[in-house]
DNA sequence: AACCTTATTGATCATACGATCATTAGTTGG
DNA sequence: CCAACTAATGATCGTATGATCAATAAGGTT
């Protein structure tokens, strides 16, 4: 009944086997945490816990490209694009943005590593949410303000209020794991409609 | 030049010190997670690893300790109170709710070990979520129905998106450790007078 | 088919951690 | 002041974990 998978020793070349190390470990630390220990990865990944070490230093190198791979190679550099197209209007622009950004909360690994990190004091959970801030909501508040018919009434902490909202589905979904809406991007539409009534936006 | 402290043998009646200890796991875990070590947390006690074991059979004993005293030694009785409480406006009803509810998402400890154990898939988020649902959300969701121009307009996920709103500055604070409002309980108010503005509930 | 390169392995080390237990010493009651 | 009780300690055990390294074998080259 020891249906104990012979080790596959296939060689790989070594970028291949790299990217699939990244990938594995992305998933896995995403589902037992950043403590998960490396002879458990190994094994979910068919290999011997040594070969882990052939590829990365330490456990930290490691994990230093699972942040890699999760933060960076992702779609940032859209973003700023998305707000200043001025033919659109601003709650097309904003959906566009939710739209583009809900791919990263909806994302289960995404998700709870961003959280996994954040709650181990990394920094850059700062960063990140220091450059959505720069990028994002700074343009955003103005024009919301230019269109709104009482400017002084929209406010930064306004944009962080919606913004929690909407994050708040991803984290139900993956961290409490509690049933959530059956379609996201038509809950953060209304969310996104609400608010922009609110403000007399629409 | 080492001051090192040395062991304070005074003896503490078992009570007080189980709860010195309980305490002093409380703020522990929260700053370190789930995961920190017996004897980091005795070193900050300033007792030794093994008196930890006198008072709990084991480390996950001294957890179910915390999570009790963290949970369940709080507010959640006052809560359906609030709310059936007919002689008062729906407003004041919800900012009454979220005036007691931000004395646990606005604490340090309580946020960071519910997000901990959260991760770490516990069975007690979800209870709590779910009794958050049935306790608060449902009645006032009827509530706000009744007293709504638009009876279908509002639903149980526009409660839950207020809801992360709020919640998400107690996360921003506390996990993410950003800058936040200076005063929550200002950034509260106008999270729900914006949401009943929209609903047309004020 | 023999050879060489190197990806992969298996054995191993040092340390960290949860847990145990006999010993020590603070406190109380007589 | 002494004896009894027990809170608290210090030494220690077994295992888990990150990391190392010499040995092995897969896959390409000639």
């Amino acid at each position: 009944m020891d249906n104990e998978t012979a080790p596959d020793r296939r060689r790989l070349p070594p970028d291949e086997r790299r990217r699939q190390i990244v990938d594995g470990a992305v998933a896995f630390f995403a589902d037992v945490g950043l403590d998960g220990n490396t002879r458990d990865l190994a094994k979910r990944l068919g290999v011997t816990q040594s070969l882990l070490f052939n590829y990365f230093a330490s456990k930290s190198d490691l994990l230093e490209a699972v942040y890699e791979h999760v933060y960076l190679n992702r779609l940032s550099d859209d973003w700023p694009s998305l707000l200043t197209d001025r033919d659109r209007s601003i709650r097309d622009r904003v959906l566009q943005f939710y739209d583009v950004y809900s791919k990263l909360i909806f994302q289960y690994e995404w998700m709870r590593i961003f959280m996994f990190s954040g709650l181990a004091g990394a920094e850059l959970n700062r960063r990140y949410l220091d450059h959505l801030r720069q990028v994002i909501f700074i343009p955003l508040l103005a024009e919301m303000q230019a269109a709104s018919p009482h400017p002084d009434a929209v406010q930064m902490e306004d944009l962080w209020n919606l913004h929690g909202g909407i994050v708040y589905i991803g984290i139900r979904q993956h961290i409490y794991q509690v049933p959530c809406p059956e379609n996201p991007t038509e809950a953060i539409t209304r969310a996104v409609d609400r608010f922009l009534t609110a403000f007399e936006l629409t």
